[in-house]
DNA sequence: GATGAATGAGTTTTCATTCAT
DNA sequence: CATGAATGAAAACTCATTCAT
């Protein structure tokens, strides 16, 4: 038994076995959490569904919540990956809002179910039971951030038309989310985001012939 | 003491305390389930909140999710009530849909965590467990339902410029509702009734000079 | 209002309906009772059987178990009447045998419910919790009794075979009750009483023959 | 502390403690059972008897009835072994008949507690409540069903006097059963047996003399 | 006297968490 | 480190009993 050998691959070793435990109960917990809920969704399941033993999970989160709070953090990290966007610095704020919508309807779609898990969870912020993601803003509070410096770059270049820009940035967010609501994904995709730019540039005084018109052609992106 | 007096008033003295005390644990209840979540709350809390008998709560509801509907009841009357607009049929679809705004944004600043936990509610539905009322559509969707009718109107009569009529209801539903996101409730009211008409009507093509400056006399900011 | 009428009439009449009262809820007693067991059986439920108030039968019994007691009294005054037969004095003792078994299977017929509730409640008795009728013997016992009178006046006579009596009572007091085991009630009632007569007093070393001749022809009774 | 004996014994032990662990359990359910009876037994109590945690019968039985089953089931496995006696299938049926009293009356003895609970339950069997063991006939039935099988041998061999096999069977199963009626367990158990058989021989009509003496040279009381 | 509304003690059951193996 | 057995705190729900009308 080569010390050296050992200590040098052993750690590497258990290390991936660990990430590839603990991957497997977030992920689980992720199914789970979303489709029954948090109180509804048992450790003993959450271990399960991630096929190792019940007392497993306890060696990876101190609580149920540690799961969610996991869970949640990769859905900020999507959304943070999402909204930042700083090659998008040198583009028109219209064309940067239009790629932003893109970029978030998708993300929207994918994760559905964790942002309405994270909808809900900031909902009781902050209250008697603390489940909530560590100190995180609300999904619709980090988009209205975004938009509205958008916005701001917009309104000041004339690209947009004058106008609150804290409130038109959270119509935006709303419009945006829209598609969390339950009876979503009966349109295609793409036809969302097209409809999307359109509707949001028109709000924001932008003559919408051309940008509907390019975005037809599917060349924007 | 005059017997008919008595007989007339004695079953309505009980009767008037049952009211009473249902509207109470109504009350506790939606107290309660606003600020900690449905399952947070235990029947316990609500009794005790309502100042009654932990069992007294039994005589009143089947089930922790009768109280859920009793209160999620309330909500839904109150938007059936903003939502229904017959008089508006004979005014031009922005005006309507301007007066739709209206109503809706101050009925959800009414009832903002009421409405949150509908919608809360409603992205479980259909799932392992049945929280949900009756058979409600969940708030996005009946709203989005009426917009879409004034929005076809609009379309119809040219106020409108044509679009996906489903898409932007759902668009301008989601820049309501985003009212009800947490960081609510710093702007006045009617500035963002304003903003909010401003918003929805250039997005559907309708020039918005006139409009905003009717509406009250305020300038756009 | 004519006093004397009143105050003499009035009690009886309130007595009546008192009576009556008593014997609904006694009546829904026995039927719940043995339908569903006594722990199973809710007040409520019993009012509701007989038709009354709720809060009306604790005006007729202080509690749970004294509708209980009141139940099995019925049952015990039944046996008591079934097994106290002073007219079979001056009969052989085989014939008074007969004569009892026969009143004691139609009985057992008409109350098989009954006396099972009652020998179900006469194993608990004096445990934990109090059910028990007040202090009277247990079925099989008052059965066994009467049977061993009966038995001792036979070996005395010479009719019966010496044996031990008090043995010989109780296994004729099993054979008895063993109509109110389930799956009674596929015989003829009299084909019953007839072979139980015939078994019986074989058992005692009566000969058979001609007392199941006389009984076939329904002359014994 | 040899490898191998370690990896060999582990799982053993726990498997052991389990054993033991349910074994208390279902003792601990068994007496309390028999005791106050199964409605009136609470699960806590159960677990306290068995010197367990509360939550821990839970992980044994899903369920109170289903502790019920376990006790039962011993009753039936032993009640089972009793009337199952293909060893008797060459000797006279008479004999045969006088071995299954001596099993019966013997088991009853060891068992009387267990065997009262069987026959109450088996009485609310099919009702509302489904306290029932799953499938196994009620004590009676079965006892029963075993000396039918005799009988009808015996009638058939002209061991015994013709007559209604499934009635006849029913008297001896009550009066085999008396034993578990309260006031039990005052006479020897042999002298139960030496008259129990002597009693159901004579009533089959066989000639008891040599019967009794020989079964222990005792002579009848 | 009849009634049923109010009440809370008592039970079953679930499940997060601890800990010995 | 992985596991799952043990545990009891907590919650929903029932129902006997009291009491005001």
């Amino acid at each position: 038994m080569p010390i050296s050998g050992v200590t040098l691959e052993s750690p590497t070793r258990l290390e991936r076995k660990r990430a590839r435990n603990r991957d497997a109960l977030v992920a689980a917990a992720r199914r789970l959490f979303t489709r029954d809920g948090f109180e509804a969704t048992t450790i003993a399941a959450i271990a399960e569904e991630a096929d190792l033993g019940f007392g497993t999970f306890y060696r990876y989160f101190e609580d149920k919540t540690a799961a969610l709070r996991a869970v949640l953090e990769e859905a900020v990290r999507e959304i943070d990956r999402v909204l930042r966007a700083e090659d998008d610095a040198d583009v028109p704020a219209a064309e940067a809002l239009a790629r932003l919508t893109d970029r978030v309807v998708r993300a929207a779609a994918r994760n559905r179910s964790v942002f309405a898990l994270w909808w809900e969870v900031s909902m009781h912020s902050g209250k008697s039971r603390r489940l909530g993601p560590p100190n995180t803003p609300p999904l619709p509070v980090s988009l209205a951030q975004a938009i509205e410096g958008l916005i701001a770059r917009g309104v000041e270049s004339g690209e947009f038309a004058p106008g609150d820009t804290a409130l038109r940035s959270g119509f935006i967010a709303g419009a945006h989310l829209h598609v969390l609501a339950p009876p979503a994904g009966r349109h295609e995709e793409q036809d969302v985001i097209d409809a999307l730019c359109d509707f949001e540039l028109r709000a924001l005084g932008v003559a919408p012939a051309q940008g509907t018109k390019d975005r037809k052609g599917r060349a924007t992106r």
